[in-house]
DNA sequence: TAGTGGTCTAGACCACCCC
DNA sequence: GGGTGGTCTAGACCACTAT
């Protein structure tokens, strides 16, 4: 089976599973199949399927138990924002509606910026957007990306409102988001982002720092997040 | 080699690279030895020297370059909190210090808590301790803990200042700590908590539930962490 | 071209859980 | 006892990086 297409064959696994735990065909608390029919569904041998196994229980969407098996867990109630592993963010059974408060707009660096850029990012000036993001209908998540502006042709004409933006970067321009890096503080809500979240100035809200790898060198994304989590959390799974 | 001790062989590969990068003899920039040269090193095979290599990346100490190696990346400037992966919490760079707060003490549960507990666990009560943790010399993390009180006899006898929780409970009891799942706020300090901190009441702390397996049934670990992110902040790889 | 990490095969033994 | 996941062996081919 080694490899036809270009994605790797753990990858392809993990989605299937994935999808058929977020369609609810398989529920929380019942068991996949072992691993050793999954072998056998795709072809391929237990380090395979081992792989995408690890990457579901990572995301928490099955708790391997010795034994046993591999079981579905419940729905998450939180925001799985954190430990994005290269795919679009995780809500759980929340409903996601992104809002673009600013559209793209290439733009030089700010003047002092969280992360070390390199020479050839710098000369390259960003891509700028930022959006809003509703879970349950309720403003939750501010989000201003920088995207190093290289081999990115025609890039501020996308509609990101119906197309995910790391989705419209694989499908237009062949980037995929790899690995990350992210600082964590809570602060308080300024004036404008209370506003948007319908909050009191002053307020704790959560915010992250973010660096993106891609399969381009020198193209990162940067990502600067502002969470209120008075009315939702963020989960994780370690 | 397999197994003779009780230990997998690609943890041994972690600890050992990992000590040798915290004690500088890998410094930032260097490339480890690659997965063949390994292999030979520590007489086993590229999935297990794989194993241990992932880990590490994960934690943020090492970046795996296609064709080159394994680069040895920068010292944390943040708190490596999250994504403890059973060991016990990284801080990088800096200095950690633990205050006992409230000794250990047996417990019932608290009325309502934040986690199911099993009926086991109900009937067995919990052991109770809180800590303040200084980062050079800044306090800057309390954790509470609730720990199931099941087959932890005179538990409540060890002295947790000099000895890790979690090296406690390995060594003594033989519970080992394994995965887990928390949730983040960010939320307003209280009165208590902000004395502690030596900030302001009401200023935004950033706060954690924490709940960790461990190899025994029934038994868990339950952690409420309040980090004040004024001086720090907290750092994740994925 | 040589060496690296990324992916994969085809087996093996063990510890743990359930029946 | 039979099946499960946890760990491990001993190879293989590929894509990427450096020279």
């Amino acid at each position: 089976m080694q490899r036809s297409s270009g994605t790797p064959l753990y990858k392809k696994v993990f989605e299937e599973l994935k999808s058929k735990i977020d369609s609810g065909l398989y529920k929380m608390g019942d068991l996949l199949p072992s691993e050793n029919e999954l072998c056998k569904l795709y072809f391929t041998t237990r380090p395979t399927v081992r792989q995408a196994l690890n990457d579901l229980s990572n995301l928490g969407y099955i708790v391997r138990q010795h034994g046993k098996g591999s079981i579905v867990s419940e729905p998450k109630n939180g925001l799985g924002i954190l430990s994005l592993k290269g795919s679009t963010a995780g809500v759980g059974k929340h409903n996601l509606k992104t809002a673009i408060i600013t559209k793209p707009i290439k733009q030089a660096w700010p003047e002092s910026f969280e992360f070390e850029l390199t020479p050839e990012e710098k000369e390259a000036g960003s891509i700028y957007l930022s959006r809003l993001r509703y879970v349950d209908g309720l403003p939750t998540l501010f989000e201003e990306t920088y995207i190093s502006n290289i081999d990115l042709p025609r890039f501020t004409l996308h509609n990101l409102e119906k197309n995910s933006l790391f989705e419209t970067l694989k499908n237009y321009h062949d980037v995929e988001v790899k690995e990350g890096e992210q600082k964590i503080w809570a602060i308080e809500a300024s004036k404008d982002l209370a506003e948007m979240f319908n909050i009191k100035a002053k307020k704790p809200v959560l915010h992250m720092k973010r660096r993106l790898k891609t399969n381009k060198k020198n193209l990162f994304i940067y990502s600067f997040l502002y969470c209120n989590t008075q009315d939702f959390f963020i989960q994780d799974y370690f």
